[in-house]
DNA sequence: AATTGAGTTCCAAATAACGGAACATCAATT
DNA sequence: AATTGATGTTCCGTTATTTGGAACTCAATT
């Protein structure tokens, strides 16, 4: 736990529940927390990793990592291959499909999203913010030509994405401005925000509107409009989006959504509140 | 948006191997697997948690048990509500994106699951043997008005299940034998397998014929056929399935599609073996 | 005010992880 | 076939972490 000594921190109330903002004074885990930061490397590649290629990002010994990689296999959340390949183990699915069907925030916000899509008729996103990534929990969209886990569980960026935007519009400056001193930017597109300044500048404008918007900033010909979506403590933010192709979404039609949006996560969060009770 | 579609770069010899048999002699896996082993109980109840009901699922002493979940909060696998209740976090959607995606079996298998769809117009899945469980890793339908995750990650028993059974009987005898040995006979319908003797009856059928059948075994009105499909050195087994509404299909239907399961299994094992490469 | 139940913290003893170095395995090269 | 180098695995004394009983806090209830 973070000192509470410091008499000018102004801490709003206490923050030990289910929290998804930045951690700013990460807790030491243990040896769950190493072999997890193991499995994190596995999951970040490409591609499968080799023994050595882990070795060079872990920064632990040789027969530490190996220990540990022998035990994240046994346990079935990494698997190794046949040409010493390790890669993310399908156990972690069966976890999945619970804490997906599980996620309360995402059940709430389900029949809106599905409103929402009929409404607009182009894909709708629910997702939260952890760490310094978006996770996205839902997609509502026409055709399923496209592969179900496309979005749900994908891990983007904050910083060029309509959700991320509007989840980092709800924090409390102070969150903001860690969250947004840890990025590392990367140019995706043209159009994408590359920059703290540049970054806290639209998420001003952000508060103001209450809507964030992609104009193509994380990939070519993908526009969408978003608004926030929290809990009354922030201890819980994320958003929700209606995304569609440039070709066929001018600016204009994205902006005539906008309230649509916002009054989506409205519902949303009266919703939770509703069921969550009241607070204060 | 990251798009992962496919890292499958005709990478010869990458395919995992993962074993997926049921673990015969359990190796120790020190802290790791005691906090999975927490992980496993929250993720294996209905609904959350609190931490008495942890702590009688568990045998574990309070104070370990606290800082095990704690650790487990902070690494974002568990989620601890307002009310103290555990629940599954949303950090494994991440991990399980990752697992899903880069699964190459499942990759592999995609395209023929698609033309088994289109040949027969029903729901088609496909899934793996882990432990004395069936996980599911894709299902390819035409209306997806069901919800997305409804299958894909959901842990169902192998006895009971087209693709358990036909999963099983790719199995050497020995680890059949364990693996039976091991289950824990739950009826679910009038036809659902409750002996350890029916089973290894009906496998053998399955041996013989080469299609295993869930005759409402699992959930009644629901009807299946099945194939298996494993790798030569039988380190990884599983399953690819049609199924059905009862009131659709007829008994006889289902067996007409037989041999179209089984073609779809041969193509899928065949592509494995060319991308595995010559193999002893 | 006292009692109960639930969750949290503490610390000496017990146990598990660490990590350097030796060993094994395999592929490419001579 | 023998050598080399790269890669992966095992071993074991040392070190650091987990363990688990007990005491503590807090809130709700009697």
């Amino acid at each position: 736990m973070v000192d509470q000594t410091d008499s000018t921190a102004a801490k709003p109330d206490r923050m030990e529940v289910s929290d998804t903002r930045p951690q700013r004074s990460r807790v030491d885990t243990g040896t769950l927390g190493k072999a997890i930061a193991v499995l994190d490397i596995v999951a970040s590649a490409d591609e499968p990793m080799r023994f050595t290629d882990i070795l060079a990002l872990s920064s632990q010994p040789r027969g530490t990592l190996h220990r540990q990689l022998s035990n994240l296999v046994e346990e079935g959340l990494l698997s190794l291959g046949r040409d010493h390949s390790y890669s993310v183990g399908i156990r972690l699915l069966k976890f999945a499909a619970k804490a997906w069907a599980g996620n309360q925030f995402r059940a709430i916000a389900e029949p809106h999203l599905r409103a929402l899509h009929d409404l607009t008729g182009e894909t709708v996103h629910l997702g939260v913010l952890r760490g310094s990534e978006v996770i996205y929990l839902d997609k509502v969209e026409s055709r399923q030509a496209v592969r179900m886990y496309s979005q749900i569980g994908n891990a983007s960026p904050v910083y060029c994405t309509g959700v991320g935007k509007a989840a980092m519009s709800a924090l409390p400056d102070a969150e903001l401005r860690d969250l947004v001193s840890t990025i590392r930017f990367k140019r995706f597109t043209d159009s994408t925000l590359t920059t703290q300044d540049a970054l806290i500048a639209e998420i001003a404008e952000i508060r103001d509107s209450g809507n964030a918007y992609d104009r193509e900033e994380h990939e070519p010909g993908i526009r969408c409009v978003a608004a926030p979506i929290y809990s009354s403590d922030r201890s819980f933010v994320g958003g929700v989006s209606v995304t569609g192709p440039a070709y066929r979404i001018t600016a204009e039609a994205l902006e005539s959504w906008a309230g649509l949006v916002r009054d989506t996560a409205g519902s949303i969060m009266d919703d939770m509140g509703a069921r969550l009770g009241p607070r204060t």
